[in-house]
DNA sequence: TGCCGTCTGTGCGACATCGAACGCAGGCGT
DNA sequence: ACGCCTGCGTTCGATGTCGCACAGACGGCA
């Protein structure tokens, strides 16, 4: 768990990387920004690190920049499903804002990559203050409701190939390159389905020449046929990120 | 679509039915329920009754009572997926608050009954100060997410069976009676599945003496053993839910 | 009372996914 | 350069669900 730090493309650099890059934090009002920009801090997520366990209250929230994390159910007997992805476009630990506290649900760094962070304490100040602040988180935890329920759908309407897809796709935009390090085994743990599925689904779409992958790098050779090969549940969550949070992903 | 009132159970009585029966306007503090208690406008909500369509704005948010809605993403071949259910223990169209205004996704009445309206100005004016109502408010909204990354959950790994034990129990949680009236069609709808999944399910459960049905009524004979029957969802969904807003759902 | 629409019971083959087991090979560490 | 671990390819039967088609039966309505 602790060597596949190996198999993760280098970082851009040893330096922080500018908080901005996270949609979040990039939409936030000037002054609002200036309130916040001090007090975050800079964090290295590693790959299968977890920000927050099921059931606990987590002392900060997180602003991936670099990062990609997964927030996921799991199962008494051990069964996982992901049910959202968190990138440089959202912020994990809604909870904390949200009232709740805690969640019956883990957020599990899925691309390694870095983040800043935020303690609970000032996030729910930030929050009582109300304003552009406020609006824009819920704006983000509207978001991930949809991104949520669709994802619902997606388990119980479509195809493992196009699940995959999808999945590329969402790890895709909330990534540097246009590869993705992660192995056909992580994809179906994500995903909750067998490995075999998700070999045979890589496989159709490598030899139709959407994608190449070697021992845990998949790289994405034609994203635009990518796309017509998944569920609508990619387009629809997606253009309702943009429209409830116009400044994320930069398509 | 328009006769099916034939089948629900009579309503107790002509005379609208006390606001505060939906648990949110209860465990409203008395301060902020006296400046909604004359905004609220009684509805009568009947079986099939859309109250927002994916993607359209609706003008106001509605407390159930009575009634209870079923919150569903419908695909673009037609299939659809419940993904929440709303009684008394919540409030439909909770995207006016959070800030988005619409949803992709579609809100129907699955068991006729009584509401309250709220407009979406006045709603909005009560988030905007902030205080107690958007408190509770944001607590049921996660309290949603968490309902609907469960069924992301169960729809991938939990058999039919167990799915119609659990949805049969959250109607029940949020009916008057013991008897849900809804066709086995009804349920196949909703979980996404055929119909001939559900019947399979309900004759197990009904030789087993948990239920008992004719004809669009399904009476719950041992609730108990019906819990034992369903996944986990079930419980941990209802427990989560009583974390967060504590006066909700008298089991 | 009798009709008829709707709901439910049942059969079939087709298909996707599951569960387990085993062989192979790429690439990292020694 | 070598070995070993891990990730990928492949097979098999089993299982759950699908899609369709049709028969029976309940119950509201004329």
């Amino acid at each position: 768990m602790d060597h596949r730090s190996r198999h993760i493309a280098p970082q851009p650099q040893r330096r922080d990387i500018d908080p901005r890059r996270n949609q979040l934090l990039a939409a936030l009002p000037d002054a609002e920004w200036r309130r916040w920009q001090p007090c975050l801090e800079p964090v290295a997520l590693a790959y299968g690190q977890v920000l927050s366990e099921s059931g606990t209250t987590p002392r900060w929230v997180v602003f991936p920049t670099t990062a990609v994390v997964s927030l996921a159910y799991v199962t008494q007997d051990g069964e996982s499903a992901e049910f959202a992805v968190v990138g440089n476009d959202g912020v994990v630990g809604i909870s904390l804002f949200m009232g709740g506290d805690a969640m019956p649900s883990r957020a599990v760094v899925q691309s390694a990559g870095q983040g800043w962070r935020l303690s609970a304490a000032l996030l729910k100040d930030a929050v009582d203050r109300g304003g552009a602040a406020l609006g824009l988180l819920l704006r983000y935890a509207q978001a991930l409701i949809v991104q949520t329920s669709q994802t619902a759908a997606c388990n119980r309407h479509h195809s493992i190939a196009q699940q995959v897809c999808r999945r590329l796709l969402m790890g895709l935009d909330r990534s540097q390159s246009d590869e993705l390090a992660m192995t056909q085994e992580a994809v179906a743990n994500l995903l909750g389905v067998r490995r075999e599925g998700v070999t045979a689904a890589a496989q159709k779409l490598q030899q139709a020449g959407m994608i190449r992958y070697r021992r845990g790098h998949i790289a994405v050779l034609d994203r635009q046929r990518l796309e017509e090969h998944t569920c609508e549940c990619y387009a629809v969550a997606k253009k309702e990120y943009q429209r409830l949070l116009p400044l994320a992903i930069a398509a």
